[in-house]
DNA sequence: AACAGGGGTTGATATATATCATATTCATTT
DNA sequence: AAATGAATATGATATATATCAACCCCTGTT
C-alpha cells in the first residue's frame, strides 16, 4: 500500500458531482485538503473485519470484494465493487468497527476522507447527507436483492449469473480475464470450488463459454441468460 | 385496514427520542399534523412491492415479514420485523418503488409519515439526516449479516437459527407461538416445507423442543445454541 | 353429514451437492 | 533443472436436500 501525494485534484473528481455535489467550494478545499489517496496492489486488504473504522473510503480506480471470515478461515465474499462505488459505504455508519473486510481483486485506488469529517459535514448539510443516504440505500438494496436472487438458483444458475455479472457489470464485454479464482466464485455463491470449476467445465462441453485459464469468452449468451434465470 | 384518528400524540411517541431526537417542537408539530396511523390485522400487506414509495413508515406494534415474490407466486422473507423496526426504511430512498413487499404477522399498527417530509426535513436538519442514515446503516447491516449467517449452515442449522431468534430478538421467551407458518420458516431460511417440518420433528425427538402446533417451547437451549452453530 | 381445502406430517425415492482422492498444470523458489 | 505449493481439473462416492405421494386433522362450506 502507498500513498499518492497531490496526484487527484478534488476539483476535477469524477465523484465530486456524484458525492459532493451539495458542498460549497470552500468546504470542499477543506475536506480536501484531509484526504488521502491510498494504491493497493491485487491481492492486498483495504479494510480489515473488525478494525476501527477511521475512514469512509470510496474506490477511484481498480476493482475490490468485500468478504466476511469465520472464526475458522473460512469467507464469505459478499459483492463485488467497481469504481464509484463506495466500497466502505455499508456498516459505515451503524457500528464503531467494521463489520466486513474489503481488499483489492486488482491494482486499486481509493480516496479516504476521515469519518468524522463526513459526519461533521452530513450534520451542517442536509442535502449532502440526503445525498449519501440515497446512495447508501441503493447500495445495501443491491446487496440483499443480488443475494436473494442467487440463494434461489441452483449451480449451474449460479455460475451463470456470476459469469453474467462480469461481463455486464463489470467489464462491458462478453470476453474477459476473471479477477477472482474458482475458490473465490465459490465464496460468492456459496458453493465448494469443486463445484464451480466442473460446472464451468460443463459449460465450455456445451459451448456456452470459451475456458483459458482466468480468461473467460461468452459463446452463448441467450443460453447462459436461460440458465441464469430457470437453472 | 383502518386508520386510527387522534390516538397517538407525537409529544409522547416513544419513537421520538429515538428517530426524531434532533427535531424542534414546531417541526414537530407539522410531522405530526401529516402523520398517518393505520391497524392490520393478521395476514394483511402493508406494502406492495413495485408500487410507488409514498410513505416512509415505522413499526408501533406487531410484527411484520419482508419479502420479495418472484414473476411465479414463490416467496423469499428478507427478514422479520418487529417495534421500533423501521418497516419501510429499506429501499425508501434508493428508488421510487418499493422493491420489497411488507405484510403483517400479527395485528400491526404502523406510523406513516410522506415520504417528501422525510426529504424536506433530513434536507433541512443534518443531524436528523444523519440519524436516519446511521439506523439505516444497522438494519441492512443486519439483514445482510443475517443472511450470510444462515447461507453458511445446513438445515439444522438453519432450523435452529430461526427457532433462537424468535426466543430471542422478538418474545424473549423460550415458550412462544410461531408468528409464522412451516411454509414461511421455509421461505426464510431457503428449504422446503417439507424438511423444516421434519427438521422440527427431530428436535422433539431429540427432545430439544416441544411443540403443539404453532406453539414452540424450547427445552434445551444450549443443545439448540450449539446446532445453530455448528450444524 | 358430506365435502373441500389448507396446513401439517411422514415415508420412499430421486436429485443435487459435498466430500474425498488423485492428477495436472503453472508460477515461484531453490 | 529440480522442487514446492497453489490453483485447476476430474472421477467416485457419500450425504443432504428436494420431490412426490399419501394421509391426517382442522375449519369453513354446501
Amino acid at each position: 500500500m502507498s500513498e499518492i501525494k497531490m496526484k487527484c485534484q478534488c476539483e476535477y473528481c469524477d465523484l465530486r458531482d456524484l458525492f459532493f455535489g451539495h458542498v460549497s467550494a470552500d468546504v470542499m478545499t477543506d475536506v480536501c485538503s484531509t484526504k488521502i489517496e491510498q494504491s493497493f496492489e491485487k491481492g492486498e486488504q483495504i479494510v480489515r473485519q473488525g478494525e476501527r473504522v477511521r475512514y469512509f473510503r470510496y474506490l477511484k480506480e481498480g476493482l475490490v470484494k468485500l468478504f466476511v471470515t469465520d472464526n475458522q478461515d473460512k469467507s464469505q465474499i459478499i459483492t463485488i465493487g467497481k469504481p464509484f462505488d463506495f466500497v466502505s459505504l455499508l456498516s459505515v455508519f451503524s457500528d464503531r468497527n467494521h463489520k466486513y473486510s474489503v481488499s483489492a481483486l486488482d491494482t486499486s485506488v481509493t480516496c479516504s476522507i476521515e469519518i468524522e469529517k463526513i459526519l461533521d459535514l452530513a450534520n451542517g448539510n442536509g442535502p449532502f447527507a440526503v445525498n449519501v443516504m440515497q446512495k447508501m440505500s441503493q447500495i445495501s438494496d443491491n446487496v440483499i436483492l443480488n443475494s436473494l436472487e442467487i440463494r434461489k438458483k441452483h449451480l449451474r444458475g449460479r455460475t451463470a449469473h456470476v459469469l453474467l455479472f462480469f461481463a455486464d457489470e463489470i467489464f462491458k464485454s462478453d470476453k474477459f480475464e476473471l479477477p477472482i479464482s474458482r475458490k473465490e466464485i465459490a465464496e460468492y455463491i456459496g458453493m465448494t470450488p469443486e463445484n464451480v470449476i466442473r460446472t464451468l467445465s460443463e459449460f465450455r462441453k456445451d459451448k456456452l463459454i470459451h475456458i483459458n485459464g482466468k480468461l473467460i469468452e461468452i459463446l452463448d449468451k441467450p443460453k447462459l441468460n436461460l440458465i441464469s434465470e430457470h437453472g
